[in-house]
DNA sequence: CTATAATCGGACAACAGACTCCGATTCGTT
DNA sequence: AACGAATCGGAGTCTGTTGTCCGATTATAG
């Protein structure tokens, strides 16, 4: 029952749709290339990105100049959608401390913090979408993006 | 390389350390006890507390009467101090996309997003004290923490 | 039709985290 | 001094996640 903000594989997947977006995502994108560009372990990767498909967040295309693109518009398509069909995201609503009964109501000593966190962090995932991602540059052009970035 | 938030090791020194600061502090609290009051499997708990020991968040009594007592005042203690012994938190710095160029200046796409997230999380650990635990109660009496809990 | 490029998907190996067992050690009580 | 209560700590088990291997399948090109 660890609370696992991103496990390997969700990182993983995160990293290879990054770049599938970032490439601009019309063709077909072969696992083995995606592999050497962001570093995943390609047969792993290919078993990640074959989930993804059966969720309807990728498509795949066998044969020659096969492989996957993004199923839907990249801005119809968050990093929550992506990380949701590999993890168990439930785990963020139980209770830290174990208690049966835990809710804002009736609440553990770390309920209202940690509802916090987890809302904080559900809710950049399921605001950021891979258009945002693929839009980004480095340095900082940030006129569109004036986050506060304030200090851990 | 997964990014916890908490691992289930975590979570057990929580859930002993909130038992034990709750129910006051100045004796020595046996495993046994609060193995059975927290629901964490006693000797798995007993190996997490003598790290903890170890890392002089915890005493340590040998023989009848013995246990474990919290070994500074509990106002001094805060969980990032509880979990920093069990867990590598500087997983937390380290790029979500695995980029090894990736700060302020040079950042990934998920940067700032992430510095937030992790941001908040590591500050809500380090403003909250075992102490802090100790005063909840845990209805709406909540006049001196007024936390905005917005919504997921 | 055949060769080739690619995903599909099952089986398995390696590893780390979680948990157990048990003997050694230490301390208080009698 | 001897007994019992309790932690200490090493070694080993279990399990899920990560990662590998490889044959089957499907599509395109020539």
């Amino acid at each position: 029952m660890s609370r696992e903000m991103l496990t390997q594989t969700g990182e993983y997947a995160l990293r290879a749709l990054v770049y599938m977006a970032r490439k601009g995502g019309n063709a077909y994108c072969g696992v083995k290339e995606i592999a050497k560009e962001t570093g995943v372990p390609s047969n792993y990767l290919a078993k990640i990105l074959q989930q993804l498909a059966r969720a309807k967040v990728l498509e795949s295309q066998k044969g020659f100049g096969g492989g996957f693109k993004v199923a839907r518009p990249l801005e119809k398509v968050t990093l929550f959608d992506v990380i949701d069909p590999l993890e168990r995201i439930e785990k963020f609503k139980q209770c830290v401390l174990g208690q049966r009964l835990c809710n804002d109501e009736v609440a553990c000593p770390l309920h209202h913090t940690w509802k916090a966190v987890s809302g904080q962090y559900l809710g950049s995932l399921r605001s950021t979408t891979l258009q945002d991602v693929a839009d980004f540059r480095s340095h900082a052009d940030q006129i569109e993006h004036p986050l506060s970035t304030d200090e851990a």
